[in-house]
DNA sequence: ATTGGCACTCATCCTAATGGAGTGCTAATT
DNA sequence: AATTAGCACTCCATTAGGATGAGTGCCAAT
């Protein structure tokens, strides 16, 4: 007797996959009988349940109860999405929404509002998509506007398009042409740099020499820093069709409802998860408790990071029940992932 | 046998009170009996159910079933909040939460999120409040930064701090100097004009003779057309604590609860709700089924305008279950109005 | 006009009975 | 040795019956 899901052999593996397949298209238990009648090879269902006992010791399926089917534990889903899976090719209406969508020049700046949006109503589940990385974001303009009571608005436009802005407190009262000057001063040398490149810069200035620099530089340069000091712009993301979840039976327990929509509007846990998929590049899976937050316990999450220019930027993904049709999410969101980035992509923009 | 309302003695409307109150607190239909320990009047069971009946007959409240006890109509609470209901004085920790959270200075450019979550934290139900309205809107800056593909990014910037942008799509290619230009030029001549006013004046400008314009002028004014051609920016609301309308059993219904979600990030319907409660001034209440929308059957609105300068420029409110405290949240969303209102008056700030 | 009394209605809760789906085990079959 | 048929068993789900209790409506008495 061993517990190690190497040596099963490929029948057992068959067997998982038709389960796991067969339990995701309807959602109920599904017993020896019907795997009999469902596999090609053809098996009693004695047989069957044999062979079910092994994988229900090795972890893989459980039943809720005697006198159920099994259901796919979370290692049995993963086995499944790993080895198992036959990938299904994009269904070609959705190719072409997405690439509609996606390749729309008008609804620049925002990209990401499409995406999410394309992803939540073509997979009927929430779609999810992060603003891209501010590391990897240059800085286009930047401009002041005086406000009452020693304030300084600062709008600070990146990646061509993308407009921030902030309120600074100043030591002291500035007037519209100090402001205007400082700007055009900030515009000229640090233009075109990322943020954090500018960010260091300036705060290097700072420790450095002051005295070479006039009264009108210093006084852009501080501002520069009260501006870029902090990651006042926490990671974000866009959210679209959390109300498709509520659809879905195995989430609606009350509790996990809320639990579920409370960590969507803190953010904080979902950031942290998608943060985990921008390393590695390529589409990425967490099923149900791996994930590891509670709110997420019945929850698969798939995702996949998005890139411009070669680099990492941002993340997407779908989020949807456990129980979800992995063979035509995995594909969808690797694509949109691929769509988006080379839409953000300036240099790839045609006329 | 008459039907209206008007005959009704003092002692029924008592009685109607304290059993609408009593089904605020309790959530429980309430019979005779407890009707008849709870009032000051003493009256026997029996004409208690007499009375009842009548109120019954008048549309005012409805058993659920034969042998259960009464809850109030529509038209129950409908009364009940026009002529019965003796408001509240506003906890003293509310109005201190809301004074803080509403006077610092620091949250500029947000005040509209803040106030939504004081609305929805201290009422644990979902506030909501609208962008303060373009039409009374003043401009106070406008840039032009070029984008490729003969595209221009607009930044404005309204009512001292609120930061705008928008893409257009000009006729011909812009140099960096003359989209300045440009701006220096519209700045000059609308700044501080409110927005509706400055759409009619470019219009006009466009309409009358265009021959004492030099070229930069007319493109100045062009692009000020496109800028500001529609509502492009739809009107737009914060909406808060949703998730805790999760927790009342009488939303809970799957269906409801989705239409009700469906219906926030639809937008449209509230935005139309909303926009009622911005001809009257002080505080406005919609009681299930009388807002008009099916998502909002069993849910209450109260909300009040908000107006800054004298002037009606948005509207607050919280979303919660019919059944819910009036007398403490009529007031509350009174007060929580007048300090936003105070809050966003440049002119009432202090240093 | 108010009240006590009484029959009646229904929701809710508990219990028991039934049917069915699916399992585990054992003994027979290939 | 692997597979299968058969059978007893378990447990969920559904149904039906019965008790409980809250609350009503109405009538006759006060």
């Amino acid at each position: 007797m061993s517990n190690d899901a190497r040596d099963l052999n490929d029948r057992s593996l068959q067997l998982l996959k038709t389960l796991v397949e067969r339990y995701i298209s309807d959602g109920q238990p599904v017993g020896s009988r019907v795997l009999s009648k469902d596999t090609d090879i053809n098996l009693s269902p004695a047989t069957i349940r044999n062979v079910m006992a092994d994988l229900e010791d090795l972890g893989l399926i459980h039943s809720p109860h005697t006198s159920a089917g099994r259901i796919p534990t979370v290692s049995g889903y993963r086995l499944f999405v790993d080895s198992l899976l036959t990938v299904k090719p994009l269904d070609s209406k959705d190719i072409t929404r997405l690439y509609q969508g996606l390749s729309e020049k008008d609804n620049s700046g925002n990209m990401i509002g499409v995406a999410s949006r394309l992803l939540s109503e073509l997979t009927q589940m929430a779609g999810v998509v992060t603003l891209p990385k501010r590391e990897l974001v240059s800085l286009r303009h930047i401009e002041f506007l005086p406000l009452s009571h020693k304030r300084v608005l600062v709008i600070f436009v990146t990646n061509e398009q993308e407009v921030h802005n902030k309120v600074i407190h100043t030591d002291k009262v500035f007037s519209m042409s100090e402001l205007q000057q400082a700007g055009n001063y900030l515009n000229s040398i640090y233009c075109g740099r990322s943020l954090v490149a500018v960010r260091a810069a300036v705060l290097k200035e700072l420790q450095d020499d002051q005295e070479r620099m006039n009264e009108g530089m210093l006084d852009a340069i501080k501002m520069a820093q009260l501006t870029f000091e902090s990651d006042h712009e926490k990671d974000d993301y866009v959210l679209t069709g959390e109300t498709n979840l509520m659809g879905f039976s195995e989430l609606s327990g009350r509790d996990h409802l809320k639990k579920l929509f409370d960590a969507f509007s803190q953010k904080q846990d979902v950031i942290h998860l998608l943060d985990q998929s921008m390393r590695a590049d390529g589409v990425q899976i967490f099923i149900g408790e791996e994930s590891g937050y509670q709110a997420f316990d019945q929850c698969s999450l798939v995702t996949s990071s998005y890139s411009v220019n070669e680099e990492v930027v941002g993340v997407l993904g779908v989020i949807g029940p456990t129980r979800m049709a992995y063979e035509k999410i995995i594909p969808f969101v690797d694509v949109t992932a691929k769509l988006l980035g080379a839409a953000l992509n300036p240099k790839t923009t045609t006329p």
